[in-house]
DNA sequence: ATATATAGTTTTATCAAACTAACTATTATA
DNA sequence: TATAATAGTTAGTTTGATAAAACTATATAT
């Protein structure tokens, strides 16, 4: 089989992969929450202080939809928001401590299925993997 | 850094891939589809005759919620039944030519992005990146 | 000082996707 | 033959995600 053929079905194979690696995620402690919401807590965790706006813009929606997202977690005691002195208008947004929770689970359960890649990979075969996949990140489709 | 913590963010840069892939089906075309129709309609290219029981079985899914929506794609000429003769309630469901035009446009769009990365690799890499993919998804997780 | 722009909220509405429950038609079985 | 099970449909509902539009409060520019 060409190489082309065997690509697209390896882009599958990862389309499956990931959605599993990512809907593990709804099964223990975490089963509460969309993965929506855990998505908004990974980038508030990896933007600690980022905005409204800023989220609005980086995912390309609406900034009411963001509002009402945020709203919720708030309201669910995961996210807080802090006013800028500079600038009232701003908030900067970071997680409580039930918030650091969730994503030291939300870590901890993909970290799990990561030592089970590695267990199946050899070394040289991570590496390889991850300057691959570096490779074609970069490319930004 | 060490492997572990590689290989999360590799599978997080795979993630945000793997969403590009998805989504750019949405930008040409095909935009007026849903991304799950667009998998029904790969479903039943790649099984055809399947029935409504066997994808709610695979998928997980009430035969209800699929029954709505291979109807719709039925109302929406993608898709036709065929009555069995040997057991008058099962329906065999495959695509009519529109359906089938809807995946050579499907096909078309990924062997673009294919290219792309085939493009951006060397042929080793591509070797060793099909074989990790395969080493990884055989493992299920 | 007034007009304009920006950050965020609220309200209202729409849509897709999923569910439960009750149904018809057909087939299998006791 | 009467009863079970199966395939698929239909009606009604729920949930989550999104958007448009109107709003408040604050900041910037002319």
């Amino acid at each position: 089989m060409n190489q082309e053929l065997e690509l697209v079905e390896s882009m599958d194979k990862l389309s499956v992969l990931i959605h599993k690696f990512q809907t593990e995620l709804l099964n223990g402690d975490l089963k509460e929450y969309t993965l929506r919401q855990l998505y908004y807590i990974e980038l508030i965790d990896k933007h600690e202080g980022i905005s409204v706006s800023e989220i609005s813009k980086t995912l390309e929606l609406k900034k009411s939809t963001i509002s009402i997202a945020i709203n919720q977690l708030i309201e669910l005691e995961i996210v807080t928001k802090i006013q800028s002195n500079t600038d009232k208008r701003f908030y900067f947004l970071k997680l409580t401590s039930k918030g650091k929770d969730i994503m030291r689970m939300h870590k901890q359960v993909h970290q799990n299925t990561i030592k089970k890649i590695i267990d199946i990979l050899n070394p040289q075969e991570v590496e390889s993997f991850i300057k691959i996949v570096d490779k074609i990140t970069v490319l930004n489709l």
